[in-house]
RNA sequence: CGGGACGUGGCGCAGCCUGGUAGCGCACCUGCUUUGGGAGCAGGGGGCCGGCGGUUCGAAUCCGCCCGUCCCGACCA
């Protein structure tokens, strides 16, 4: 394509409101345009990188004899409402009516829609299993778009529903997508990690998401690059990588002022406890009654392994509440004593006495002003439920093999989801099995999302210049810049060029604008494309210059070589 | 939802504190020159200063409310 065809409206600066790298990048390069919080325009360049994208995703889900269709974006609520969805989701669904009053939603998601579809077409084990996906848009109302492209509130995925008569036939659907997945994100040029996640609001047995590692991400992960243990660090485990505290002494706890010392470090300081001997107290507030969290002193809650511990919804108390419940202020909150104001507590298994090293000794909130407590064992001086609560903290022992974690800031790229059969019960997809039962279908659920690729792809592959883009997802395969059209012989060399490039099979960007050499160096290295060939003042003496995006150098080559030398650039570009 | 910041031609910003009717760079249009790293000169077009209300002789500037956008946290298949 020439580009005084292609809109492609460059930026010489950041947009303002941009952080993120992609951000700035796809906006300055001519990618993306915003619409909206959280709503963007897909210009040209980029819609040919979220079309790569999304052939490389068809190839792969043919490949595992998957069926594309298309589902509706605009949902009657009686499906929502049938699997208590529509109750159980707050503010993050849009919701509307039509013309007759009746409820409709717009699709954050479409497991109720597959499964309704299931359950209307679906009647014998014969017609199973299936795989079916789409791509489609999805609408969530996110409390908090941002990074650009990455959180957003309407956003095209891919994503794809098995369907199987038994939990042996979903091992195999999810197996599937797994190789399937594997090789996308292989041949869309990111670094990847699979790790087990949280099944969610999903429901569902067993689950994991892709997660590209950059600095933009949003989650955290925990990877052994031992043993190859890689979790969300809202579900996984680790051993405590600290010292334990002391042994527990016969004495009972005694007080000892505190004046002013609220934090972790300043009671610390004041008593001269490492971290590790102290014990957390956080007030929270489930089911509306009063729950005191513990952890160590170094470590950090995660609101979702309690969430998941009570199945209940969490939140922090507030001050007064902490007041009236264990009758101190924030800050001098402690286990002890806290049981008899009818106070239920859950504490970490770090704390636990009954571990190899016995009863250990701690400090703690008195629930006195200015108070706390030294020589508190758990187990003696307070009763406890034991869970796993603590965030795994990088330097923490690997759960498989003992060798310490690294935590990843990462993306989620991609996530995979064992359903069984929380949506077809509800809406009741069955098939008759072979003895003419009626079974119903186990499901399992599959996501990516495409636009997340393109800007982890940008997030691991760029320098201060501009993209770089992995070769199977460029907008073009190579940039052709033409430095002087109006130069005839330049113009002929151009031409020549662009017609023996684009018959060898790439798609080429011929960069036949008006402007300054330097107006096109920048722009072509802004966009990223792999490998740029330049026809300047050399052309006359049948002498052009071929070079990749990324490091390595640029040469001269004689135009008849032009394809071979681009052919040897493009074979080793990542 | 809690905290913070911002909103002035298409983009990036100054002006606001100390009220007097809007400015800079880039981009854009015309002409000439220039042409291998975001050109030069000359001329030109474009802004109800986010909205509403208030104070004032007079508001981009002061005050109030609202809207929008971004960042941190919470939240989030």
């Amino acid at each position: 394509m020439r580009a005084t065809e292609l809109f492609m409206p460059t930026l010489r600066e950041d947009p303002a409101d941009a952080e993120a790298i992609s951000h700035k990048l796809m906006v300055r390069g001519g990618f993306v345009r915003q619409f909206a919080s959280g709503i963007y325009i897909m210009l040209p360049l980029g819609w040919r990188v979220m079309q790569r994208i999304l052939g490389i995703i068809r190839e792969e889900m043919t490949g595992i004899g998957a069926n594309e269709l298309s589902m509706p974006t605009l949902h009657t609520a009686d499906v929502w409402q049938a699997t208590g969805r529509y109750d159980a989701i707050g503010d993050e669904m849009f919701r509307l009516d039509d013309r007759g009053g009746r409820k409709m939603v717009l699709a954050m998601t479409h497991e109720e829609v597959f499964a309704w579809l299931a359950s209307r077409e679906l009647r014998s084990y014969r017609d199973l299993p299936k795989i079916w996906y789409q791509i489609q848009l999805k609408f969530r109302d996110e409390p908090r778009p941002k990074g650009g492209i990455l959180r957003v509130r309407e956003f095209v995925m891919k994503d794809s529903y098995s369907f199987d008569m038994d939990e042996a036939g979903l091992d195999k659907s999810y197996e599937k997508h797994i190789g399937a997945y594997d090789r996308i994100f292989e041949r869309c040029g990111i670094e990847y990690l699979r790790v087990e996640s949280d099944s969610g609001f999903m429901g569902g047995a067993q689950a994991h998401e892709y997660m590209a590692p950059s600095p933009a991400g949003e989650d955290r992960v925990a990877i052994c690059t031992k043993c190859g243990y890689a979790a969300n660090v809202e579900l996984a485990r680790s051993v405590a990588a600290q010292p334990a505290a002391p042994a527990a002494s016969g004495s009972a706890p005694r007080e000892v002022a505190t004046p002013d010392q609220r934090t972790i470090a300043e009671v610390s300081k004041f008593l001269g406890v490492e971290p590790w001997g102290l014990i957390k107290s956080l007030l929270y507030i489930a089911d509306e009654k009063p729950l005191l969290v513990l952890v160590r002193g170094d470590h950090e809650l995660h609101e979702n392994k309690l969430a998941r511990h009570l199945k209940a919804a969490v939140r922090p108390a507030h001050p007064e509440e902490v007041l009236e419940y264990v009758g101190a202020e924030v800050g001098f909150v402690g286990p002890v004593g806290v049981a008899e104001r009818r106070v239920r507590i859950v504490a970490d298994e770090t704390l636990r006495p009954e571990g190899p090293a016995g009863p250990r000794e701690y400090a703690a909130g008195a629930n006195k002003p200015h108070t706390h407590l030294m020589g508190v064992v758990p187990g003696r001086d307070f009763q406890a439920e034991w869970a796993d609560l603590r965030e795994a903290q990088a330097g923490d022992g690997c759960p498989d093999c003992g060798e310490p974690l690294a935590v990843d800031v990462v993306i989620e790229v991609g996530n995979i989801f064992k359903l069984g059969t929380k949506y077809t019960k509800p809406l009741n997809a069955t098939v008759l099995d072979e003895s003419g039962q009626e079974r119903l279908i186990i499901m399992g659920s599959y996501g990516i999302g495409p636009a997340r690729i393109a800007a982890a792809a940008v997030e691991q592959h760029a320098d201060e210049r501009g993209i770089v883009w992995p070769k199977a997802i460029a907008p073009f395969d190579i940039h052709l810049v033409h430095v002087q059209p109006k130069d005839e012989l330049q113009s002929d060399v151009a031409g020549k060029l662009y017609d023996a490039l684009k018959a060898e099979g790439w798609d080429v960007l011929w960069d036949d604008r008006e402007e300054r050499p330097g107006v096109k160096f920048a722009d072509a290295e802004l966009i990223g494309c792999p490998i740029r060939v330049t026809v300047g003042k050399k052309a006359g003496t049948g002498v052009v210059e071929v070079e990749p995006r990324g490091e390595g150098g640029r040469e001269e080559v004689a135009v008849d070589e032009c394809v071979a030398a681009v052919r040897r650039l493009w074979e080793a570009a990542l």
